[in-house]
DNA sequence: TATCATTGCGTCATATCGACACAATAATAA
DNA sequence: TTATTATTGTGTCGATATGACGCAATGATA
């Protein structure tokens, strides 16, 4: 969807849109996926709207699928915002979508409601492709998120917020961590994402104990030091976790 | 607000809708509010529209002030709900709405997603008021809600169900019981929530861990039986636990 | 072959949890 | 007035979980 499409008007809902907080993890970082927006140069969060017979979830999909290349992605609604001077439009962002047709104008003119979803997606999987309003579209490290388009940071904050406590009772790192992974790369994601260290031993004897993971044979060859051995994520405990939470926290 | 508005299409954002699973709690039960509809008395769950200068936060609390006579009541949205099929108003109930002007008929019959909202409140402060489209509004114990309108069943059930994660992690009781209360209450309300009987002791010993509670000297007394101690909850500790989560669960 | 950061696996004192005992109390019945 | 009885306040005890840390094995690099 590089191309503008027909009317805004016929084929989407009015007043609805979305947004995406884009989770990946590299380079032992957690990094958010972000556009570009053509005229102003300001970083935005991927969103986008409702066609009139999608839900909100396949409309989320539906972008994520532009954006990313991936489908069947984990995503979770966290939160409405809806506060009726969220987002002003400044004449310059309108004036960016290039869009010529009075009905559209006033299309976007209108107040917005947008629903947040956060994904989890992995790095290595997904090829970031700008939209029709944007000319780049990038991972980007949360401390290196500058000032962001309307009240993207909030969301972004938001979603953070969310995914920090979400770590206290549901397992994760199924959607962000390829197939095959070392326990020093399990408990990286866990301290990027909360912000701190946590003991290797007592970390490992812990995730154990929930039986989310199956221990391989193989180990991880190639880097420097003693090989670590390989884990996958057992996924029938890992849904029934997901479902029933963890019980504790970190 | 018994009466119908002037024109819903001048008033309310359009396919955008609000229900409300309002929780109570009175004889040791967990109650939800609901309502029963003048023509096909099906009950259904509180619910409104959201004006063209609200948030739905503004719009629920609007909602809940006319179906209740309360102010400030905790609220929380937990999710919103988009299927594009979910809400065939059937010709009955779209006949019950009493509307005559054609643009009213329409409006009724687009497509709602609506936002999903959970709000706990002091059983004995309420005072349940039917709205335009219902005859009656009551409490009901949730092992007698009958089948109910549209998709209302399964947005109880997710609130429910959101609402028993939450118990996990975070304090919960301040907006259902009276200010002064005894542990037995307490406990009575966290088994009917969860539903599942806690040890007296136990529950005790690890609620004053979490420090929101303040033990008064005065005692309940007219009961039959050793007269308990009455608690308050300590705001600034709950406040804090709110934010922060309790760590642990049940 | 030595070095050294990293990994696997373990120990130990302490805190917490679940199950239960027992005395104190307050209305009611005898 | 006293005994009864259900309920409440408080404490114990063993099992389990948690946090802090030790030490040997490993594997690329010097």
């Amino acid at each position: 969807m590089n191309q503008k499409p027909d009317s805004y008007q016929e084929m989407f809902l009015n007043h609805l849109s979305l947004d995406c907080v884009v989770f990946g993890f590299h380079d032992s970082q957690l990094k958010v996926l972000l556009l570009r927006m053509k005229k102003t140069r300001e970083w935005a969060l991927p969103g986008g709207f409702v066609k009139k017979d999608e839900s909100f979830e396949v409309a989320a999909s539906r972008v994520l699928k532009e954006r990313t290349g991936l489908g069947d992605i984990f995503l979770k609604q966290f939160k409405v915002f809806s506060e009726p001077l969220r987002a002003k439009w400044n004449p310059a962002v309108r004036d960016l979508v290039g869009i010529k047709a009075d009905t559209d104008l006033e299309w976007f003119d209108q107040r917005f409601i947008s629903v947040g979803f956060y994904a989890l997606v992995d790095f290595s999987m997904a090829e970031p492709t700008a939209d029709f309003f944007s000319d780049l579209c990038s991972w980007k490290s949360l401390d290196e998120v500058d000032p962001l388009m309307l009240d993207h940071m909030q969301i972004l904050n938001k979603a953070l917020e969310t995914l920090r406590l979400q770590l206290n009772y549901q397992p994760i790192g199924y959607n962000l961590l390829p197939d095959k992974f070392t326990m020093p790369e399990l408990q990286k994601l866990y301290e990027t994402i909360l912000g701190k260290e946590l003991d290797r031993r007592n970390f490992q004897r812990r995730i154990l104990s929930y039986g989310i993971l199956n221990k391989l044979k193989e180990r991880k060859t190639g880097g420097a030091h003693k090989s670590p051995f390989l884990y996958e994520f057992n996924l029938e405990n890992y849904e029934k976790a997901l479902k029933n939470g963890l019980y504790g926290g970190w």
